[in-house]
RNA sequence: CGGGGUGUGGCGCAGUGGGUAGCGCGCAUGGUUUGGGACCAUGAGGUCCGCGGUUCAAAUCCGCGCACCCCGACCA
């Protein structure tokens, strides 16, 4: 090690406070979550960074699923004439859509979109399956890829093609469809908190920021180690825009004829990103346990071969003991010790078991968590009961780290002067009071970077006094802005 | 798409007054090791991002592309 440097575990990686985006990629590459393809813009995803895709979609289905949600697949492709049904819609997306013009080695007819959003597919089956009131709601959920030709990539929080899940529904009225807006929203806040340890706040988007063609558009917001924030999940109010462009009508029990409200709601790969950015630290990753390909990894030591027959032997008890209960690695590899902890570390386990010739001789092994590398030493027999309940633990301490993180880089500002000492200065989060208006919001961002994340639903109890920090007029609400990824 | 930067074994880099490519890590084999990235020996691995040009000769000079990174505009 450098003279002077301070200690490290892991030297190879950069200072998250001395070049973040740097620290990120590395991140990204050295765990072993994502790789670049040969095509721009796109992004491998490796079997490690898979797997915590895959825990995600199985806790979020669930949730989607007890609100009485069933899944669907829909058409990869999309006809031109259907994107241009919805004005709002077409003039949001059109600058990132990807065609394809050829098929069979002829031109097509009509150019088809790969779908950045399948708003409109849906609107048209949609209108197909709806005939009477007794078919709604209809409740509907596609995990798919989806296309967007962004013109700036970065691994997992903005790429060409990403996975998502796009949820869609139609309901009788607007009040209706605003509550299950309003609920798949709550879905997403309990789902990001309670499973992904990311504190967030969720409120209503401006009206600039609001999906091209929503009524109202409502997100999760977190704020990553950087203070910058990250957009974690929307959900959308459609109102009747869709239904009127598709044509999705039914038959009310008055015997009128009325359009549909419907909403759409999204989560992508984009919150793996959240995930490393919000809990990683100078060593690497740290995941949230309910998602960790592995929960806790294995480490055998051993001084003389003749150590190696004993912690084998306890190795195999453990593996049954935990087997179903909790995701375990046993790394046999042939690095030594202090490779293997660094390694995992870097890749994010939120628990490191070690087993040598003393704990074997003790009937116990030693736990080290990855998040403040507390140790303790465990009977093996009270593996089963205590491995559990520490992984609970250190979920729950990754959420209340990054939930004070969160505090301490939250801001309030009563003067435009402040708000912009604050910005240029700190980062994080601004709250102000704030009278909405498009003009100064698009004002503010270009003067200092920041715009506005979301107007919380926690609002100040009795409503907001005072007046707005820019504009001086008589404030409606409170607003948090910040600069975005 | 605008501004800046980078592209050389898997990774990190060195190499430019043009002269046939090198280091560290990793990898393979054998041995000794193993409680915070072990050591010795031997070995494999490169159309120097691509295409074109200048030249007796190009990783090096010129042109055109492509990719990635950073800062903007756009966005989950």
């Amino acid at each position: 090690m450098a003279e002077g440097a301070k200690e490290k575990y892991v030297e190879e990686l950069v200072d998250q406070s001395d070049d973040f985006s740097r620290w990120y990629n590395q991140v990204v590459r050295k765990a072993e979550l994502a790789d670049y393809a040969p095509v721009r813009g796109c992004m491998i995803i490796r079997p490690y960074g898979y797997a915590i895709w895959e825990h995600i979609q199985r806790l979020l289905d669930a949730r989607f699923k007890e609100t009485g949600v069933m899944n669907a697949y829909f058409p990869l492709l999309i006809p031109r004439s259907f994107l241009e049904r919805e004005a709002k819609h077409v003039e949001g997306f059109a600058p990132e859509v990807a065609w394809v013009t050829r098929g069979g080695g002829e031109e097509l007819e009509e150019p088809l979109a790969i779908r950045p959003t399948s708003e409109t597919i849906i609107g048209y089956s949609f209108a197909k399956w709806i005939q009477s009131y007794r078919d709604l709601p209809l409740l509907i959920n596609l995990w798919n890829n989806v296309m967007r030709w962004e013109k700036r990539t970065v691994l997992f929080l903005r790429t060409a093609e990403f996975l998502w899940q796009e949820g869609h529904t139609a309901h009788r009225t607007l009040e209706e469809a605003e509550e299950r807006t309003r609920l798949m929203l709550e879905v997403y806040r309990s789902f990001v908190q309670e499973d992904l340890a990311i504190p967030v706040l969720h409120g209503r988007k401006s009206e600039n920021e609001k999906f091209a063609g929503a009524l109202r558009t409502y997100s999760l917001e977190a704020m990553m180690r950087d203070g910058k924030a990250l957009q974690s999940a929307t959900s959308h109010n459609l109102g009747h825009n869709f239904a009127q462009g598709f044509d999705i009508q039914y038959l009310d029990a008055d015997g009128q004829r009325k359009y549909c409200a419907t909403t759409s709601w999204g989560l992508s790969t984009r919150i793996i990103g959240a995930i490393i950015m919000v809990h990683g630290d100078e060593s690497g990753l740290i995941l949230p346990p309910h998602v960790a390909p592995y929960q806790a990894v294995v480490v055998p030591i051993w001084r003389k071969d003749a150590d190696q027959g004993a912690i084998m032997e306890a190795i195999g008890r453990i593996e049954r003991m935990l087997k179903g209960k909790v995701r375990l690695k046993v790394d046999l590899s042939d690095n030594t010790p202090g490779w293997k902890f660094n390694e995992w570390e870097l890749r994010g386990v939120p628990v490191r078991i070690e087993i040598g010739p003393r704990d074997v001789q003790n009937n116990s092994v030693v736990l080290v968590r990855r998040d403040n590398r507390a140790k303790e030493t465990v009977a093996i027999d009270a593996l089963e009961t205590r491995l559990p309940e520490l992984l609970e633990e250190v979920q729950q301490a990754l959420f209340q780290r990054a939930l004070a993180f969160r505090e301490e880089h939250t801001y309030y500002a009563e003067t435009y002067d402040e708000f912009k000492e604050i910005m240029s200065e700190k980062r994080g989060f601004v709250r102000v009071k704030w009278a909405e208006d498009s003009e100064a919001e698009l004002a503010i961002k270009e003067e200092t970077k920041a715009t506005l994340r979301v107007i919380p639903f926690d609002q100040p109890e009795g409503g907001v006094q005072g007046r707005c920090f820019y504009t001086g007029k008589p404030a409606t609400c409170e607003a948090v802005f910040a600069r975005s990824y």
